[in-house]
DNA sequence: CCCATCCGTTTCATATATCAGAACATTTGT
DNA sequence: ACAAATGTTCTGATATATGAAACGGATGGG
């Protein structure tokens, strides 16, 4: 085998089988011992052997007697993974930098059923009172956080909501042509803007976190009084917490 | 998991790495090198050594000089396979609709050998908990899921249970016979029903969705606490729940 | 400030997996 | 029924992974 003279030390029986079962999890149906070993370039015996034990490992199944798939317990362990990431520790940085760029209150929000719950945040560093706290939560369809999830995976959520979207204030969406129009809004802006939708004269930004299949985990969000927003200000604060959730969601894939 | 009648050979280097790489997808933050090597009764240089293997290979990197962590590569990969199955986007809908019509726990699983997996849920709208995530499992032969796709594919399966009942509460089956009788009685109702056999106090129903030739690929389930369930409500719920799966049935047909 | 202790890393005989090639068994297509 | 695939099982020489011990850096307590 042709190795890379940079990374020089891989145990190649764990390369191949994590190869073959890499292989098997794209395929649709089932693949073939012989098939397996001539698209890997391995020869047939030792693919039946990685075969053999991922199987009994529990990886792979057989289908009838001439075919292999992968199981879901690959699926399960990668699901596992994003159950348990630590958003906190990945996007601490990020928040940081919101909050000396801007100075005021920044979330960290993950979605839950029809509301979004902080699980991380900065304080403001202006003498104006914050009333959410980590552990909170806000309904997803009036805050930033919350609307930018959705925005994600609004084909996924829309049809909870009709007849949920609680008023909260004057300025809250409660009918479903306005928030699709908003949501639409949203996903072009690359942001989303809550002008006093949950709280009276309180306005938040907030970008999703997302996977590379586009599922939002999380959502970086900046709340603020809305005496505090200068004229043109808008843009800047959209951009940058749009960049940040961006740089997040890389990182949950680079680390 | 009783499934080691004969003891294949299996390839000590892919089993080890495949070991280190599901207790790192299972912890929050990572683990060193000397904290995997007890946990897995490894010695140090054999872990230090598949880290390193796994961590060229993408499947793993370093936090700080001291901890690994698993990546989301895992789960890109889990992914393709649930991807390829679109139960998900064909369900989808009836989950919802269930969920409207009850309120409670609705779920969605798969068969995987004695177990089924849940691949995709809708939380009660009741402030009871639920246990059951996406990606968890639990034994077919006591849930109202695996009991519909027990019953729809009886013949092939019943003979794999003899010995494996396990119980889990006073109700659960754990003679043959008793299961024979229960299953025939789904199939004439065209439902699951679990009382309680695999948690107590939960009831739960099912039923299978299952492709032209009778095979079950999946099975839709709703969830409750005994105490939510009223007088003469089961049969309600139980055709709810028929009615959907048969309705996800027809739909993979036409694609 | 030093020492005991922990950890990640490296080293090197020895145990283990891999390879190639072939043979056998079983299925599929004509 | 025959031929051409495919899955499965052997074999022993070679390549590779393994375990035990040692190394060097970091940490924390006395």
């Amino acid at each position: 085998m042709a190795d890379q003279s940079k990374s020089p030390k891989v145990d190649s029986t764990l390369s191949k089988g994590l190869a073959i079962l890499e292989r098997l999890a794209a395929s649709r149906s089932g693949k073939g011992v012989t098939e397996l070993s001539r698209e890997l370039d391995l020869t047939k015996s030792n693919t039946f052997r990685l075969l053999q034990t991922l199987t009994t490992l529990g990886y792979v199944r057989r289908l009838d007697n001439r075919s292999y798939a992968a199981t879901l317990k690959t699926w399960q362990i990668g699901r596992n993974l994003v159950e348990h990431l630590d958003l906190r520790e990945m996007a601490g940085p990020e928040l940081t930098y919101l909050s000396k760029q801007t100075g005021e209150a920044i979330y960290l929000a993950v979605p839950e059923d029809l509301a979004i719950v902080y699980i991380d945040k900065i304080d403001s560093r202006k003498p104006i009172r914050s009333w959410n706290t980590v552990g909170g939560s806000a309904p997803i369809h009036c805050v930033g956080t919350g609307k930018a999830i959705l925005a994600a995976n609004y084909s996924r959520m829309r049809d909870k909501l009709v007849g949920n979207l609680t008023r909260h204030t004057d300025r809250t969406l409660t009918n479903i042509e306005a928030l699709d129009a908003d949501i639409a809004a949203t996903q072009s802006r690359g942001y989303a803007l809550d002008r006093g939708e949950y709280r009276e004269h309180i306005l938040s930004f907030g970008a999703a976190v997302t996977l590379p299949d586009g599922v939002a985990v999380a959502a970086l969000g900046i709340s603020l009084p809305e005496i505090n927003l200068a004229e043109g200000d808008a843009g800047r604060i959209g951009a940058l917490v749009r960049e940040a959730a961006a740089r997040v969601s890389e990182k949950l894939l680079r680390g």
